[in-house]
DNA sequence: ACATACGGGACGGCCCGTTAGT
DNA sequence: ACTAACGGGCCGTCCCGTATGT
């Protein structure tokens, strides 16, 4: 009785940092950042408050740091790392992107969401430094889309007649409405719906599409 | 000694309520469910806590109330009134709702975002009870819009080969999204390009259609 | 087991809030202001933390409300009330109220130090607005002597040629200081000798006095 | 990746101990004990807190170590020091003392008083250890004004029928009243005006003296 | 139908001290 | 001798809900 032995202390800061962080994202990612205790990050993380508060200033900074070291990473390497694989038009690559996405999620990532959507919606109006990192991560996503259809323009597989910095920044509405909205209804049918409309759409860009920027077609 | 009178008397339990209701949709629509407190709530009313809770067994089924009651009717009434208008095709008449939004919305409106929207982000993984309001509220949007489609189609004013609730659906995303784009980036000029890139989309579901499904054109 | 009753619920804020104000004191004056926690102070008073901030914005106001309320009232009664006794001149009152004061003090009254001095030294560099209740009370108290001893010059009791706004000061401070000393010797013999001193140097204040001032004589 | 050279590494522990002290003392002066955390010594030493917990057990002894090497220093030379000048009567000394005092002394240190003072009102009923520390200091500043008193008499320059000692704690009481109640005041004139008072009282402790121990004159 | 006093329980954020490491 | 990661605990604040009273 009485005997509970103190905690590892294991000494490795970045490992610590890494395991902060991470506990945080999925943390945040469940229940949303202000729901989101401090104390039940550090129970995830196996961290002690006192580690939460040697590595960040406070609860806000940790945040920042999960949008900037992970969110932020994680979208870009998803979204915009398939555009980057040599030989596929940026197009095509898109669209097999959607279409994995639909299916990969599980059923709890579709129930959670986009974790930058839901920080974008639930914090941007009540912390500005917060806003600011999502916006960056919001730029940098859209650039990277509207970098790949100029190079598809450039290339010839994408059409040379539409504004591609538009284009991207629909995309990304889309997507994350479309997260978003599939989270509401909590449904895995309605992500997969939308994200065929927008690969049809997507066909639309193509140079010698007759009818233009695809439609759904009749008949699911 | 002791004398201060209390707040004033009014007996009028449908205004209360009715006061209730809109400072509780204006301060969650300004601070998120979770950051408006009942105190803010009360405040914003000028009712007090007391009558809060003679009028809503607690803080959640005041949100409930919000969402049913104001942030709905709301929805409804400003994208599906305007496909009521009788002489309009639908794929007009929501262009003409998409070009008046962007315009129309103040810089705080913009800066706060959707109010559905914020709380489908926010709250859906939390409370499955307002959950189900915002997937009842964003059905009944879709449903308004693969309705009005379908009379179109059926008046020969849209493209019959389409899956009109496909696209309904995509629709109330893209708005969505490009509402909580625009929030995270703080940039009407985001809004207004989203909203024009999907009026454009319209655009090619009209029968005669040539290119199709409408792109932004180039430059601007 | 588990059946334990809930608090007493007496709705009496008036009472309430003077508990927690005798409370408070109480606790400030054994701790400090800083030390006092206010747990320490719900503890003490009986009532529960949510009484406490219904009643006071936050810790600083309770503390604020102290000095205003207790503190303040406390030192102007015990110091400026034996002023007010018709037929006796101020020297005379001043005299036999330090007489008293080193006396009827408890042991613990003298460790514990004067409330109002305490809470100068450790507070009015840290919080403004309490160094301003401070103040004030300082303020209050100087001007009570010297309204006494210029009643004194106008009634012939107190020699004309000295400034009686200078020597009440010097009373104020003399007495804090003799307090302070006291507490840091934590000795009773050290407060009584310097209100003795104190007390001689109010005789050479007299009309008649040859010598002048008094001082202590020897050989105590 | 991980290079981030740490702090200087000087090995020189007299400096860093003296270092320490000083920081500690300004940071006390500054905050009193209980608001000066560790960390913010730490900050304003520019040493490490490993540094302190290294020479000191704990934040107790390291605020043991300021009062008996730092604070008891600076208050005995700055109060006896003058009186050790030969061929100066210690009235005189005393008085100008004194007067120097009062104009020497910067504006914020008038704010944050006298750093024995404020120990002793803050940490006295909190700390017996530290209040040994502060009795002891305060004995021998007091026996120092005694002693030279004492030798006042002896040489005749000093009234011979009053008791040295109590005047002497009479003294160390009413110069750390008034710069308490200067300190609560933030007034220099109310220092200068109670040291003057001061000087006027020694003055009756002059063998020869008339109206004996002098009275601040009229008008101003 | 409403007003206000109040109960109780978290939560963010220090803050002191220890210890593995150099 | 000194650094910095970390442990654990407490404190002020706020917040939701209840209950008494009018």
């Amino acid at each position: 009785v009485g005997l509970h032995q103190p905690k590892r202390r294991v000494r490795a800061p970045a490992i610590t940092r890494h395991a902060l962080l991470q506990a945080a994202y999925a943390t945040i990612h469940r229940l949303g950042f202000q729901a989101a205790s401090v104390d039940d990050i550090v129970e995830e993380s196996g961290v002690t408050k006192g580690a939460v508060y040697h590595h960040f200033a406070d609860k806000a900074a940790l945040g920042y740091a999960v949008v900037h070291e992970v969110v932020r990473v994680m979208m870009l390497d998803g979204w915009l790392g398939p555009l980057d694989e040599p030989g596929r038009d940026p197009l095509t690559a898109l669209q097999g992107a959607l279409r994995q996405r639909a299916e990969r999620h599980t059923a709890v990532e579709i129930k959670l969401g986009c974790p930058l959507n839901n920080l974008t919606q639930e914090m941007s109006t009540l912390d500005e430094v917060m806003r600011g990192a999502i916006e960056t991560t919001l730029a940098a996503w859209s650039r990277g889309f509207a970098l790949a259809l100029e190079r598809g323009q450039a290339a010839g597989t994408v059409r040379r007649d539409v504004d591609a910095r538009k284009i991207a920044t629909f995309l990304v509405a889309a997507i994350e409405g479309s997260y978003g909205i599939a989270k509401g209804a909590r449904s895995r049918a309605l992500l997969r719906s939308n994200f065929e409309t927008l690969a049809a759409y997507l066909e639309g860009l193509r140079p010698g599409s007759r009818r233009g920027p695809g439609l759904p077609a009749r008949g699911h």
